[in-house]
RNA sequence: GGGCCUGUAGCUCAACGGUUAGAGCAGAGCGCUCAUAACGCUUUGGUUGGGGGUUCAAAUCCCUCCGGGCCUACCA
């Protein structure tokens, strides 16, 4: 009672525009911050969770050629590409905007001018590599080398190292991974080092001041990795104006509201230092006040059976891949009970069978099938009424409130892997309770006692649909349909939980929950997908 | 080359200085028959990569060697 609704703002790194992301980028962010999202959602908390596409830079125009079209036009269309199966996914964005909004080109600007009014930015003349042939610059992971003549803006990050350092030493509870990270590139050889935010390129946000030209900087756009983050911020802009909110500063600026916001970022590794170093050294550049970060939540690689998932050979699963295989669900429950939190991991045609099989089909979609099966065939489809809960009931629950606590913790601290271990320990308790109590021979001489144990039981669907929400949302609402109930609240008291579904609650036995992989499609998609190999 | 992460039962992982190192899967045995040949119970299995050291006590701290990964580069 009287829980004060906490509020949650909580971004997933934003996946780049040039293709679609295979199964190791969608564990490593998006995946794990729906998670939350959803759970903080259950849990009755406010939440803004926001994605986008990452669509300047080469790769992109590069991309767009390939593909023989404007770039403009081919980020329009790979966003609604990649929107499409992130819904697929049911990744349960606000919004999932794009980096190339006019919205992130303002507050790109902005923000550059703000920094330059601070005497953050340095003017460099260094050289690029030019090549003719694509009449661009490159960048250095192309090619190296130089050119004469090319002027380009540095933050000076090295100007904000100590409060960087400062910032970063302060969270003493953030993952061993993302803290690491950063401190090596806050001291790494000469320190935290500056990092040009400008590129000679067509495709990107024009280097401004805010709304004034920059003299010396005319033609360039500013660097993918100095825009990209600021479309955090931009994104909640376009959620207003794409008509989903009337206020998108109450989550950003702490001066308007968001003084109360638990800010996490969902991001892989790679991606650290650009969101413990350089995007929040531009948010304290700017001297005004936004919100930054509160906890970062960064994941290792998920390999591909023995080796990297690979783009460019075609090996590994790829998101649009995955659901034209099997439902979301599947792949939710094995990449989120399986996250690479401590270290990388790995997927395996084998491993994932297994799993899937086990924990979906066998505990948690066997469990229903059994008690919606045995209650039709001796009550109808109805929850049975008379008898009473005795101390063997009452031991599941106990056992229930315990686990369920934890489940909390583990969701709340987002331990992903223990959260999803807890989860199955509860599905467990279904089956335990059946074997145990046994309303099959119980109905023999005492019909009431199990209608009361069938009662118990059909309300732990219904529990089940509830607390299994954030890994598998389809499942829990085909459950949620099945046992014709609309009450999703959160199962704060467990004996109140378990009294949802009152006697005489019509019902549905549903359809199989989660059917089983078979062997042939194990070797069928092992071999689909091992890539072109040389 | 440097830094960080990592190496625990066949497999995937827990335990992060303190009772006989735990869990799931796989294997073995038993039980149940409501159920997607599903479920439950019991059980086999580890000198915690190797070797030193610190400690009353180490998977857990230190040193070293070996293996895996990531980041970065002649510099701590």
């Amino acid at each position: 009672m009287g829980h004060e609704m906490a509020r949650h703002l909580i971004t997933s790194a934003i996946p780049y525009i040039n293709g679609i992301k295979h199964l190791g980028n969608l564990v490593g962010s998006q995946l794990p911050a729906d998670l939350f999202a959803r759970y903080q959602r259950a849990r009755g908390n406010e939440v803004m969770f926001l994605c986008a596409t990452d669509e300047h830079g080469t790769p992109a125009e590069i991309a767009a050629a390939k593909a023989g079209k404007p770039v403009d036009e081919y980020c329009a269309e790979m966003h609604e590409v990649q929107a499409k199966i992130a819904n697929g996914f049911r990744l349960s964005f606000d919004h999932f905007g794009r980096s190339s909004s006019v919205q992130n080109q303002k507050l790109t600007q902005h923000f550059a001018g703000r920094l330059a009014d601070a005497g953050l930015i340095r003017e460099v003349n260094e050289t690029q590599m030019y090549s003719h042939a694509d009449g661009r610059f490159l960048p250095d992971r192309y090619i190296e080398g130089t050119c004469p003549n090319c002027g380009f803006d540095s933050l000076r990050q090295s100007a904000m190292k100590d409060q960087l350092e400062n910032w970063i030493d302060s969270k003493t509870d953030w993952p061993i991974l993302t803290t690491s990270i950063a401190k090596k590139w806050l001291n790494d050889g000469d320190g935290l080092q500056d990092r040009g935010i400008t590129r000679d390129l067509n495709w990107g946000v024009p280097v401004k001041k805010g709304d004034a030209d920059w003299p010396g900087m005319e033609g360039k756009v500013f660097y993918v990795w100095f825009d990209a983050p600021i479309e955090y911020i931009a994104c909640a802009q376009e959620w207003v104006d794409a008509g989903k909110g009337t206020d998108w500063e109450r989550w950003w600026r702490t001066d308007k509201g968001a003084d109360d916001v638990t800010y996490t970022q969902f991001m892989g590794k790679d991606n650290v230092p650009f969101h413990t170093l350089s995007f929040p050294a531009t948010i304290l550049g700017s001297g005004e006040p936004w919100k930054l970060v509160d906890y970062i939540k960064s994941f290792n690689y998920l390999n591909y059976d023995g080796g990297q998932f690979s783009t460019s050979r075609g090996r590994g699963v790829f998101m649009d891949q995955a659901l034209e295989i099997l439902p979301a669900d599947y792949w939710r429950w094995w990449l989120l009970s399986h996250a690479p939190e401590s270290s990388d991991a790995e997927f395996t045609w084998d491993n994932f069978q297994a799993s899937v099989n086990k924990d979906l089909a066998d505990v948690l979609g066997n469990f229903v099938s059994r008690i919606t099966k045995f209650c039709r065939s001796k009550f109808g489809e109805t929850v049975p009424e008379g008898g009473t809960w005795g101390a063997q009931e009452q031991a599941v629950i106990a056992e229930l409130t315990t686990r369920i606590r934890a489940y909390e913790g583990f969701m709340q601290a987002i331990e992903v892997r223990k959260a999803a271990a807890e989860l199955r320990a509860i599905w467990v308790i279904g089956n335990e309770y059946l074997q145990s109590a046994a309303p099959w021979s119980t109905f023999k001489e005492n019909p009431e006692q199990a209608a009361a144990q069938t009662r118990l039981a059909l309300n732990l669907i219904r529990l089940y649909a509830v607390l299994s929400s954030p890994f598998i949302p389809d499942a829990s609402a085909t459950l949620m349909a099945a046992m014709k109930c609309q009450d999703d609240t959160w199962p704060d008291n467990i004996t109140d939980a378990v009294n949802v579904l009152p006697a005489g609650h019509a019902f549905e036995v549903p359809d199989v929950t989660f059917r089983k992989i078979s062997d042939e499609e194990r070797e069928e998609w092992q071999t689909r997908f091992a890539g072109i190999r040389a």
